[in-house]
RNA sequence: CGGGGUGUAGCGCAGCUGGUAGCGCGCUUGGUUCGGGACCAAGAGGCCGCGGGUUCAAGUCCCGCCACUCCGACCA
């Protein structure tokens, strides 16, 4: 009835179709639009500003470690992009080239950056000097364009907005705390802004970034139990100063290479923050991250005095430092309720004529759906309190989402198994070989995620071969 | 790149065997409503994805293309 006359405003459910249901949020919380190039985003206002809370925060924590923040070009000229061999290799097939400009032919290609260490490295080659300059902590906000095949809102689209990190160092030491120290980061975010916990780990070589000593990665585990890859760090050596010629003078007067890292984190979060925390009826937002912390809804508006102790409310909050709205829309008050729900809001704040006879306010919370009455006096310290519950229940539900599908297995039978129904991790020992890795895939159907970390120092039979070794290592199926 | 699905109003769809469009939601205006997606009335809104063909006549049949989407492969 009123129900089925709304069905346009309603979404898949996840049981249904995970991936519709995906979508569905993502086009009816007004997060993006497709543009007219296929895939290709448009970030609507509240998509935006999910991202700039995700970027301020992220950008805030940078500056504590010393970075600072640089701009580069987005074109690359075709033979700067080539100095390094693997990273050509690696970004080749996925690289989008100008070859005009205006009507003219241009001599020389020039790529839309991919990723942008070539120009980092071009640049420390002109001004880096001595030991005395370094390291050099640099990042940029951009977006950058790779020709994908598939692609999906904000998990794989052809341009997508991120920050790069680059940075050079001294030593190999040093190099390697700074890629260490920025992943932590990465897993900090994850928790503290995002609700969302983590496995840290290590790539293999096969699933190393082009051109890297060495790739970290955090993997999120997402509500269908696929994984998804939502920040890496990864370790150059002294590679790419070697292919691009950076140079300085050492304290020993000698012309030495710095080491190299670099470091990465996407709009893509924002759709990890959908597939961890979201539900059937839309949108559930971290309220670190969150556009709309508290919604006011007024109820029976007409009524005297309704609109203003609504304000009042809102005013309040808004002076303690929160981000909310008051909707006096001509809507009525159920509608407000589901779309703010859509949206993700994550708590809505409801005041009517009754309440106000009792002083209280009625609060609904996004996560639990659970209500309760807050009296008028304690607002300013029951809210964000609320908000840190909710923030801590969102981290937990998905903490338990994490370890409840984690399994350890002793072979590949059993993973493919696991793989072929309700999904997960599968954490084993590997050997260590390309080709037992490669078999997983073929046999159990998934990938490697990462070897944590966290090692648990034990001795194993590798998942496929059988062989003696002690690597714990990370299996699923992957975004 | 391979396989499937879908393109008709802003959104979701109907339109059987050809006769140049319809429903619901939304939108606009006015009124009554408002504690879980309100109601009444009057309106506005269409190169039927694009290009060819067949036909007196094409949303409908045929061919080609494009876009979106899902599943693989590939892939930060």
């Amino acid at each position: 009835m009123a129900k089925d006359q709304r069905n346009v405003e309603a979404i898949t459910p996840m049981e249904e179709d995970f991936a519709k249901w995906y979508t569905d949020i993502c086009l009816k919380a007004e997060l993006v639009d497709y543009a007219s190039v296929k895939g290709f985003l448009i970030l609507r206002p509240y998509g935006y500003a999910i991202w700039e809370n995700i970027q301020r925060y992220m950008d805030n924590e940078f500056k504590k470690t010393g970075h600072t923040n640089v701009a580069m070009p987005v074109l690359i000229p075709e033979s700067l992009l080539k100095k390094e061999g693997e990273l050509v290799a690696g970004f080749a097939p996925e690289v989008a080239w100008v070859t005009h400009g205006g009507s003219e032919k241009l001599e020389e290609r020039l790529a839309f950056r991919p990723t942008s260490e070539t120009m980092f490295c071009d640049h420390w080659a002109h001004v880096l000097h001595s030991w005395r300059e370094l390291p050099m902590l640099y990042n940029q906000w951009c977006s950058v364009i790779r020709w994908e095949k598939t692609t999906r809102p904000f998990l794989r689209s052809r341009e997508f907005w991120w920050q790069e990190g680059h940075t050079i160092h001294e030593t190999a030491e040093e190099a390697m705390a700074e890629t260490e120290q920025q992943l932590n980061c990465y897993a900090d975010v994850c928790k503290n802004a995002l609700a969302m916990p983590v496995v840290k780990g290590r790539k293999t070589d096969k699933e190393k970034f082009a051109g890297a000593e060495a790739t970290y990665t955090i993997e999120c585990m997402m509500k269908d139990h696929k994984a998804l890859q939502s920040g890496t760090s990864h370790y150059f050596g002294d590679k790419f100063s070697r292919a691009y010629d950076v140079t300085f003078t050492g304290r020993d007067n000698k012309l030495q290479y710095p080491f190299q890292t670099s470091w990465g984190a996407s709009t893509r979060l924002i759709g990890a923050v959908i597939m961890t925390h979201s539900d059937n009826n839309g949108l559930v937002l971290p309220p670190v991250i969150a556009p709309t912390q508290v919604v006011v809804v007024p109820i029976a508006q007409h009524k005297s005095g309704v609109i203003e102790a609504a304000t009042a409310l809102k005013d309040r909050l808004v002076k303690a430092g929160l981000r909310v709205i008051m909707d006096d829309s001509d809507q009525s008050a159920g509608w407000k309720f589901a779309q703010y729900e859509m949206k993700g809001v994550p708590l809505r704040l409801e005041i009517g004529p009754k309440d106000m006879e009792k002083q209280q306010c009625c609060a609904a919370r996004r996560d639990t759906g659970e209500k309760c009455f807050i009296p008028l006096a304690e607002l300013e310290t029951a809210v964000p309190s609320l908000l840190q519950d909710i923030h801590d229940n969102l981290y937990r539900m998905a903490c338990e989402n994490l370890e409840e599908n984690t399994f350890d297995m002793t072979s590949w039978e059993e993973v493919k198994a696991m793989a072929e129904g309700r999904g997960g991790f599968a954490r084993t020992k590997w050997c260590g070989s390309l080709e037992c890795e490669l078999a997983m895939k073929e046999k159990a159907g998934v990938s490697s995620r990462c070897m944590p970390l966290q090692q648990s120092g034990t001795t194993g039979k590798c998942v496929v071969c059988g062989k003696e070794c002690t690597t714990d290592i990370y299996w699923g199926v992957a975004y």
